[in-house]
DNA sequence: TTTGACGCTTGATAATTATCAAGCCTTCGG
DNA sequence: CCGAAGGCTTGATAATTATCAAGCGTCAAA
């Protein structure tokens, strides 16, 4: 059913932080035991609560990660290639607290736990960056539980907006990178909230016109927004 | 004004997962640069956005982790002894995202950040504890965002109250492991609907005098909180 | 002992957010 | 091209949560 993954791959996996320091040997030995799947969209990868059998790679495509209770759903992040999900899980042998379903077609890598683990407990600079992926992964969640805690759904759309500006650049304005549901979900708020949150905006100079959005005057939201470094960079 | 760690504190420190298993001589290296002092309460130790120093171990009494922004403040963890706080930031010689006060009388051990980062590139042992730590951390943070995102404030009381009655163990009850305005903030809510909150776990037999909890019928509590491991329980 | 500070509670009210029920629009398969 | 499905929007309403204002109780400093 699962493929083994072609050479062609390994150059990009190899790219990753957390791939680039370890041993030559070591790093073939994790791709030679993976697997490559192309998967539709909307198909659950992992469920919540169970093993974490596999370290995911996407290679191409989006994964949704998300969380039940009690007949409720929420969006926690969506992966983007290159990157790795479901790390801390993996490294602690433990239940996924999180499951993934792919946005789109998506081309998954698969790195058997145990590998992992072993490949962890005999290499010392795959040791060291994985240190410095949680300890990433860890304050990224920080930031978003700050966001959550802090800031009202207007507020949390404001400068999740603004994030998405910086992204694109120099450009005059940018497409949603995935559907308004899910953006959301992401913000903790209703498909309908988030549409009354838009019109919210206006005053502030933000057009939606489908998945399109023009901040008239960045200046200008950001005086409504007031983005912090402290929760809204990606770097620090 | 900082005092050396006395030699009587070292065994509680290396107790602790992360450095139980450190070689010996980088073990006493970290100690012997590192500081020990007492602090009264309400002392700020940490502010968000100032790099990390030092490494802190809580070794008596307790300290309360919290946001600002925009003048609003949220209480994120209280951190209690033996345990250390800020490794992250720490680890990736980046900027605190949350600041830190003590809430009692405390002693706190301070390992300069610099010292941690060398006996981390040359100690694999401690690389490993770390990363383990993290991915402890890292799981934490993700279930309390669940709890945020995916329960209402009287729901994420009613858990609150189950976890701490479970800690109390076969005991009739338990007493608030602090102020009613910090368990507030820490589950995203006001003192006042805390309190109301608790006047609406009543009929579920949620006794509360002063700081005294009592919880008639765990059974009973447990059907309308509806706790699960992935939100709820430390270990998995 | 007194007094003030402060945390907790309560009530009234307001703001925020969710739910329900249509209706609109796009998309995609027939 | 048509029609159904599903996402998006809008309005009305309800639930949840926050704010404001006051009073109560406790504790510690004077």
């Amino acid at each position: 059913m699962h493929k083994e993954m072609p050479e062609s791959d390994y150059p990009d996996i190899r790219e990753l932080h957390l791939f680039s320091d370890m041993a030559h040997d070591n790093f073939m030995s994790l791709m030679r035991g993976a697997y490559v799947q192309a998967f539709p969209p909307q198909i659950e990868l992992i469920t919540e609560g169970d093993p974490s059998d596999f370290l995911h790679v996407v290679l191409t495509g989006s994964v949704d990660l998300f969380c039940s209770w009690n007949g409720r759903e929420t969006s926690m992040a969506t992966v983007r290639p290159i990157s790795t999900f479901i790390l801390a899980a993996t490294i602690r042998d433990a239940p996924n607290l999180m499951s993934a379903r792919t946005l789109e077609k998506s081309r998954i890598a698969l790195i058997p736990s145990q590998d992992v683990r072993a490949v962890f407990n005999a290499d010392n600079d795959f040791a060291r960056a994985i240190v410095t992926e949680l300890a990433q992964c860890y304050r990224s969640v920080i930031k978003t539980q700050k966001d959550l805690k802090l800031r009202t759904s207007l507020e949390r759309l404001a400068n999740f907006l603004l994030r998405q500006q910086k992204r694109a650049a120099g450009d005059t304005g940018f497409d949603l990178p995935f559907e308004k549901r899910r953006l959301a979900s992401f913000l903790g708020m209703t498909p309908e909230n988030l549409s009354r949150a838009f019109k919210g905006l206006q005053p502030y100079g933000v057009t939606v016109t489908g998945t399109r959005i023009t901040i008239e005057d960045q200046h200008d939201l950001e005086k409504f927004a007031k983005p912090s470094p402290l929760i809204d960079d990606d770097s620090t």
